[in-house]
DNA sequence: GTGAAAGCGCTAACAC
DNA sequence: GTGTTAGCGCTTTCAC
């Protein structure tokens, strides 16, 4: 049973393929009567149109690329939803690709979708290392345009990024206004440009609040709960008088909150904790746990939204568009793990 | 910049765009010194052979439709990776629907991909309730080769599934080895297959040791953390005689550890509890949770393989192959939150 | 209002 | 070995 085209409609309707496609397109110039007739016919053979001798034609195919890392985990996993279904909204349909290798080239995944002609490349793939030098190379080379998540600003690209700066910044000054005065970070691995910005956060705040910003108090874990266990007793041993944890992100602080009970520390009373995310166990966590919340799903909308402006603007011939970078505020969320019952102090 | 075409390399080697066809897809009856001169114009032209192109020439485009739900959470967004995987191994690309609604049809999605000349379609929307319903209709009058993902097995169905019933039984085999005697059910919302399945599992165990099904034993949650916690307070009220528990996901079982904690019973010691998933939290839950583990990435795997062998099939010409099951089997993961400290067995 | 011709980028089939 | 022709399913341009 061969796919029925346009030809077919055409044949049954008795007029040129022409016709059909006026209607298909909403076109005027087709007589009230002719197009309703066809209309029926379409429906009658349940005729779909060709998307892609749709694309071959128009030089647009409707479809987006999406190139990402990690979507078993909860950032890249609800940023793929928010991408989604913003697109979905504007008529695109995904293109999907995912990385096996963070931090290797991703030309051919990038060519890949190139060949099947998107209109647009989200490169939701975490700055690591140098894994987008090869990009800049690329770049000048394409003929689509490319918003990048969660990547170091730069001026000739468009990105989109929750600020992690701030969000560290706010759990540290949050511990701090707890009155809690030896905070301690698991940060997570520093080649992750926002593994950098989140432990630049917790800088910030303790620079503001006059505090030494020493090595000591940090450690390195790999975003997992194991290395948060690890971590938090490594901490520990480092710098025993720290009293409070700032863990970039909650696995981290869900494996911190485990060493502190095997190690007799008191979750908030000895040591509070505040982690980053905001994943729905956290609220279940023992105690529950304070953390920062970014809005992912925003996030993948808002990149698409971009995206969608480029495209548009290419489709209207202005070559040049200017390129934006969009920053998201996260969000506290205090939960029991990192109020000071004995500070009296409750949190603005 | 016009994209390079064919024709542009053509006219650069100063030979028809058929010689270049030939180089392109490695077919015999060009001379070797030809090819290579061709070879190094490509790529100092940088040409890339259109994708779309090829699929309306050989009626085939090396693209999967994937039509998914709830890729936020554990489950879906596991077995994502997997189908991808697998699927960039055999030489696919992907498109992604999201359904928001999975309760609803999914024609749209069905026809979007289609129009796009997928090769195939994995649906991997979880059965529920009748949301397969529309899809009897459709089947019959597709091109394309569809495989399921978990849902109820039909004759006329590709369908891959992890044996949820098997999981469920080995999950509550474990509690009774281990000495407890009154195991309580959290479900998960009954209109899902998986769930309906989890519970028959626990059913199957109970009714082998010869104990009583009571409906007093169940509670129905909705897979979340907060429905697992009310759940254990309400069976408790039900059956207060309960000494152990199969939540038949992590979520609900993290919710039901909560509630135990505020109710003052301890775990395991006056609650046995197992739940569903093993996501990678669990092991640090207070204390590490016992549960089932499915091979998520090997579902999403099994279903393109199968996918890929239809999409064979049909390429040589087989109309009617034999369309498959599978039935993955699952793992019991034995942590402290189901190990009797009093019953002095040890699990095998 | 409608149709005929040309072409999107590529490959199948056949010619030379 | 290589080129020519035709066509995938659709839309564009222009003629009627």
């Amino acid at each position: 049973m061969g796919k029925i085209t346009i030809r077919d409609v055409a044949a049954a309707a008795g007029v040129s393929r022409q016709t059909v496609s006026r209607v298909l397109n909403n076109k005027p110039d087709v007589a009230p009567q002719t197009r309703q007739r066809i209309l029926g016919i379409i429906d009658q053979l349940g005729y779909r149109p060709s998307s892609i001798a749709r694309s071959l034609t128009q030089g647009r195919s409707f479809t987006l690329g999406v190139v990402s890392y990690g979507v078993q985990y909860f950032g890249p996993s609800h940023t793929l939803v928010g991408i989604e279904h913003q697109a979905n909204e504007l008529g695109y349909t995904l293109l999907l690709g995912l990385m096996r290798q963070p931090e290797m080239s991703g030309v051919q995944l990038l060519h890949d979708m190139l060949s099947y002609h998107v209109d647009g490349i989200i490169w939701a793939v975490s700055e690591i290392g140098n894994n987008r030098d090869w990009m800049q190379r690329e770049l000048c080379g394409l003929t689509v345009p490319v918003v990048f998540l969660d990547t170091q600003p730069c001026a000739n690209l468009s990105v989109v990024n929750v600020d992690n700066r701030g969000g560290g910044y706010l759990a540290t000054k949050h511990l701090l206004d707890q009155g809690y005065g030896n905070i301690g970070l698991i940060t997570g691995p520093s080649p992750w440009w926002s593994a950098r910005q989140r432990r630049l956060g917790w800088q910030d705040a303790l620079e503001e609040a006059n505090l030494a910003v020493e090595d000591s108090l940090v450690v390195e874990g790999t975003w997992s709960a194991r290395s948060g266990e690890r971590g938090l007793g490594q901490l520990l041993e480092q710098h025993p008088h720290v009293d409070a944890l700032f863990a970039c992100n909650d696995q981290m602080a869900l494996g911190a909150l485990k060493a502190a009970r095997n190690l007799g520390r008191r979750v908030p009373q000895d040591l509070a904790i505040v982690g980053f995310d905001d994943v729905p166990e956290a609220a279940f966590f023992c105690p529950p746990l304070s953390t920062v919340r970014q809005d992912l799903d925003g996030l993948g909308r808002c990149a698409v939204r971009e995206l969608d402006r480029l495209i548009q603007a290419r489709q209207q011939g202005d070559s040049d568009v200017e390129l934006q970078t969009f920053s998201l505020q996260p969000e506290l969320i205090v939960r029991e793990s990192s109020i000071n019952p004995t500070s009296g102090i409750s949190d603005p």
